[in-house]
DNA sequence: CGCGATTTGTGCACGCCTTCACAAGCGCCT
DNA sequence: AGGCGCTTGTGAAGGCGTGCACAAATCGCG
């Protein structure tokens, strides 16, 4: 991506800390560190091994200590990591300090368990404005929040300064809402429907499609059918309590 | 890849057809493709260029093409790929034609969701229980199905031939409900709870959080908001429709 | 004050995945 | 029948990510 300039330490030389450029499976995992660590923190835990870490966080300590070290992460050798420290590191990272504003697009079946999650508020961000086509939904009240009609999101999109959406709309009417949600000033996708997304390269989409993922276990239940079939009878072996999970 | 035993093609030589081994990335993408080849089929196309259906799916060319060779496809050169052949072999490999059983536990605000999604149903997979330990819910219909207690899982699992099981109950819960669906069979389970679960080795565990979804999200807009303090203005460049898919 | 136990940070090698580039194959048109 | 354009399938190269294994660093204790 950026190609180095004077190759000083990534230290807070001046006011803005220089940002690293994280490796993109390393950011992936940071949310997961986190979520271990302020489990921890609830245990009243001070300081943690990278091995303690990285079982709660069900990765590998080599790949933990990589990744921690890949933001400048100052841990103690023969102690661990700080734990307050840590959280405060990576929160800052992923900018969740700022306690971002979110809206949510389409308040439907999913779209209402979503706008009622407390999940979100609890690791960083506030769901501020609810969006729906159906003047039927318009002006429903969902958890303190009032639905409100498509056609007011750029007014309010502005107001609130909301960077990050969320589709969950019909798949036919995804991309026009992306479309909305772009022009609205959002530069940040979250996308329950099923289908591809075409958004300006500046604007970054993640999908969730729990289809896909079925259909992803699917693979493997087939695969391992067809594996007991042949070879010695079928071995189902517990093999202590280990974690297996497929794919990333 | 594989390699070459006496020179035959890969077709159903015996009664059980090979079951190629297929690269996880690859195994990951084909869900898309088949969606997009459903959508393709639906507007009468009867053959794609790897072309046509990576722009379909948003991904490269070469990259769907190899993908298609790893599972012996039989495209045409010159022309392009039969789509409802393409169509049938996906499936096969995904082991879709089976119509595979599912059962949902735990029937709150995201369970309801779940249960009367008609996504499901329309991509290979039947939701034939619902599960939920408040008595409350127990009795409950949904979608023409009747919550059941959990105590009721395992001897329900059993009889359905449940082999993937959906975890939709709060984090503290989650690790003793995959346990219990393991003991009832299932060996493969799609949470999201957020967490980490422990389970046996020949069991496959997916997982969806979307606090982590919205936390990378968040990230690149940190990394964003840096990279336009620091350089020339903020170029805000729409660089026309293209699409941008953040992470895997 | 020195030593051993412990744990981090990382150099290195390996394997997976992506992407390019092109030869081989196929159909159509003349 | 032959040539031409189009598209697939794949060899090769490069990049990225993972995990091992170990040196460097720190703490506690005698
Ligand atoms: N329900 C689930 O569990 C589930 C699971 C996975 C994915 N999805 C996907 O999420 C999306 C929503 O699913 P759902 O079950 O909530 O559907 P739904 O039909 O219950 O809700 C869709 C909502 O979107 C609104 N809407 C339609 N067009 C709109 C537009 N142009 N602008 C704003 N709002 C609009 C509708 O009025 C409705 O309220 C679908 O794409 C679905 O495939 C749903
Ligand atoms: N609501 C959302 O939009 C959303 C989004 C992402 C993740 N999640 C996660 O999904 C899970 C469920 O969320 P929710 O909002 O539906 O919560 P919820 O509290 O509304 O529903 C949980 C349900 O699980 C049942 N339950 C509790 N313990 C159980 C057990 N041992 N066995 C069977 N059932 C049990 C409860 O009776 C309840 O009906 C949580 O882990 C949450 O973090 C929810």
């Amino acid at each position: 991506m950026s190609q180095q300039r004077h190759g000083s330490t990534p230290g807070a030389a001046d006011g803005v800390p220089a940002f690293p450029d994280l490796p993109e499976a390393t950011i992936a995992r940071l949310p997961e560190y986190l979520r271990a660590l302020h489990h921890l923190a609830e245990t009243g835990a001070e300081t943690v091994s990278s091995e303690g870490l990285a079982a709660a966080a069900g990765v590998n300590s080599a790949k933990l200590r990589k990744d921690l070290s890949h933001l400048g992460s100052y841990g103690t050798r023969g102690v661990g990591y700080d734990v307050a420290l840590l959280v405060d590191q990576i929160e800052y990272i992923l900018g969740l300090d700022k306690n971002r504003a979110v809206c949510l697009v389409g308040v439907g079946n999913l779209g209402h368990a979503l706008a009622g999650y407390a999940g979100f508020a609890s690791r960083g961000f506030r769901v501020v404005a609810l969006f729906d086509a159906d003047p039927k939904k318009v002006g429903e009240q969902i958890n303190g929040l009032t639905v409100q009609h498509t056609d007011d999101l750029e007014r309010v999109a502005a107001e609130e300064s909301i960077a990050i959406g969320v589709i969950a709309t019909p798949p036919g009417t995804a991309q026009a809402v992306a479309d909305a949600l772009v022009a609205a000033g959002v530069t940040s996708i979250l996308n329950f429907a099923p289908g591809v997304l075409s958004v300006p390269s500046n604007v970054d989409v993640r999908k969730v499609d729990l289809a896909i993922e079925l259909q992803i276990l699917s693979f493997h239940e087939h695969r391992k059918a067809s594996l007991t079939a042949l070879p010695g009878g079928r071995s189902a072996q517990p093999a202590s309590g280990d974690q297996e999970v497929v794919g990333s």
